[in-house]
RNA sequence: GGUCCCAUCGUCUAGUGGCCUAGGAUAUCGCCCUCUCACGGCGGAGACACGGGUUCGAGUCCCGUUGGGACUACCA
């Protein structure tokens, strides 16, 4: 009973669920990085393992600290939580070295002597030919007295692995593509270790997957071609293979691979975050690109999707991101900015509270008042206006006459809802003085006077309610115009409508 | 070129041999609501890449074709 319990704990421990996002600094966090993160730390949270977050920095050329803020930031702001790290792999370089010199002493891997030019020539031939070019081993028959001479002369050498010979194959069950065979004739013997004595990526990575005991590899499908290989490493090493999912790819309308360089900003997450989307939107967006659940549910809270979440409904083929570049009327996905305005009129407005105080602040337009004693009608106003709104932004911009005095006037809505009907010169100031002159300045309240004028001028409702929108609103839509009124109350409304003459000259 | 992966409306997807005259979402169009614009409601148009099998029956299984993608570095 004794013996079983505590090899059961064992087990448990070896079973611990350990994920990782591991992604190189050298640039600002893209979507498809996001989606990745994001995928893992699902998984970490459903099973109840750790993520850890690993910042694969060995290219130290393209390698910036500004990048690795940039993405730590987007991550915090995704609400992706790690529970280790981050680790830093440029701080493991001799234990990388270390799995590798182990490699040659074992005879899993050897020394290569061949050139960059030589290799290069035989790529060309290769390809003159139409032919594959692997590596041919040249080096992995060299006798040891031959690479003794060859290590006196002084030669440079890289370090290649050496694949088993045979027909064998590497297999392993991918968690989302299934069953993957590769066999030892088609992988060559891949470079580990280069000639100046760095391990390479495929090295590296696998020896810190196995320090950091990562249990599940989830990594995007273009890791797929590489895993025969690490799975090699892993097993010439005497590791423990991880569980590979590989994850479909996001494509770009055109099928290529998004990537910061064609497509700049549009796939930055930084660049969801200042044009004013909700982070738990991209993220809710984001996990639907290539994952779904059987009962096509699309609007998940954070609870309901970490228990939604598995492997098994990740998606084989890839899924486009409909970036829309240079659209007048979408700056992204369609379905994305859907997504992003159902959150916004969906949640509870205490929710979203804070992000629009963040909006206005960043306007100038911020009252403290609005957090104290004018709170809730700051909250009811939120409430009023962002049913028409689709970013963040929109509360600074479409929604700075609810906050603030100094609002431009719209050209169209000037033209088309007063220029267009001369009398409401005299109508709407004659409307702010029977505003002022009003006990309670409600909704009900106001919509009788507005009706009562409305029958003494004898002109149609929509002359004068359009009208005093684009005097209290400067705008040509907006939200029912007798809540408007109430939202801004009688002192706006009144100095709003009697300033309108101005325009009338 | 080689190796591997993939293939349902424009886009995201449901679908694991009969429930599919293929469902939902988004985008698009129309109608309703209406003080405008949204929201909401209702409706329209819109897909199983193609060809062979297997089967009583195929979007679903097999093969081929076509198309797309990834990998193919002394980058990560």
């Amino acid at each position: 009973m004794e013996n079983s319990s505590c090899s059961r704990e064992e087990k448990k421990m070896n079973q611990e669920v350990r994920l990782r996002f591991a992604p190189s600094p050298t640039g600002y966090l893209h979507i498809g990085g996001a989606r990745t993160a994001i995928y893992n730390w699902l998984y970490a949270r459903k099973t109840g393992g750790k993520l850890i977050l690993r910042i694969e920095d060995t290219d130290a050329e393209r390698s910036t600290e500004e990048s690795i803020q940039g993405i730590l930031d987007g991550l915090r702001w995704l609400g992706v939580t790690w529970d280790e790290g981050p680790y830093f792999q440029s701080q493991f370089g001799e234990e990388h070295r270390a799995a590798a010199r182990k490699l040659l002493e074992s005879g899993k891997a050897y020394k290569c002597f061949c050139t960059r030019e030589e290799l290069e020539k035989k790529r060309e031939i290769a390809r003159e030919q139409k032919l594959d070019f692997s590596y041919d081993g040249t080096c992995r028959k060299l006798s040891p007295a031959e690479v003794e001479a060859k290590e006196a002369a002084g030669l440079p050498y890289t370090i290649r692995l050496k694949v088993p010979e045979g027909d064998g194959a590497v297999v392993f069950e991918d968690l989302v593509y299934g069953r993957i065979e590769k066999k030892y004739a088609d992988i060559e013997d891949f470079v580990i270790c280069r000639s100046n004595g760095q391990p390479l990526y495929l090295l590296s990575n696998a020896v810190d997957d196995a320090r950091d005991r990562i249990s599940h590899v989830i990594r995007g499908q273009d890791g797929l071609a590489n895993t025969p290989k690490q799975i090699l490493i892993y097993q010439a090493l005497g590791l423990p293979v991880p569980r590979f999912a590989h994850m479909s790819l996001t494509l770009d309308p055109k099928r290529a691979k998004i990537s910061k360089r064609s497509h700049g900003e549009l796939v930055a997450v930084h660049f969801y975050r200042e044009h004013g989307f909700l982070p738990w939107a991209l993220v809710n967006f984001l996990v639907l690109l290539g994952w779904s659940n059987p009962d096509s549910r699309e609007f998940f809270s954070r609870d309901e999707l970490i228990e939604a979440f598995d492997l098994g409904g990740i998606k084989r083929a890839n899924s486009i991101f409909n970036v829309q570049k240079n659209d007048p009327k979408f700056i992204t996905d369609p379905k994305a900015i859907s997504m992003n305005a159902h959150y916004l009129r969906e949640m509870p407005v205490e929710e979203l509270e804070p992000y629009v105080v963040a909006e206005l602040k960043k306007a100038g337009i911020w009252q403290p008042e609005f957090a104290a004693e004018r709170r809730d009608w700051f909250l009811k106003t939120i409430d009023l206006i962002r049913s028409r709104y689709h970013f963040l932004t929109d509360f600074a911009t479409l929604g700075r006459p609810y906050f603030a005095d100094d609002f431009g006037i719209e050209e169209k809505a000037l033209k088309k809802n007063l220029l267009k009907y001369p009398d409401l010169k005299e109508w709407l100031p004659l409307l702010a003085d029977r505003f002022a002159a009003l006990e309670d300045f409600s909704a009900a309240e106001t919509e009788r006077v507005i009706r009562e004028v409305i029958e003494e001028l004898d002109v149609k409702a929509g002359v004068i309610i359009n009208g005093m929108r684009t005097a209290v609103t400067g705008q040509l839509k907006g939200a029912g115009m007798f809540e408007i009124l109430e939202i801004l109350g009688r002192q706006r409304v009144v100095d709003r409508l009697r300033r309108v003459v101005q325009f009338f000259t």
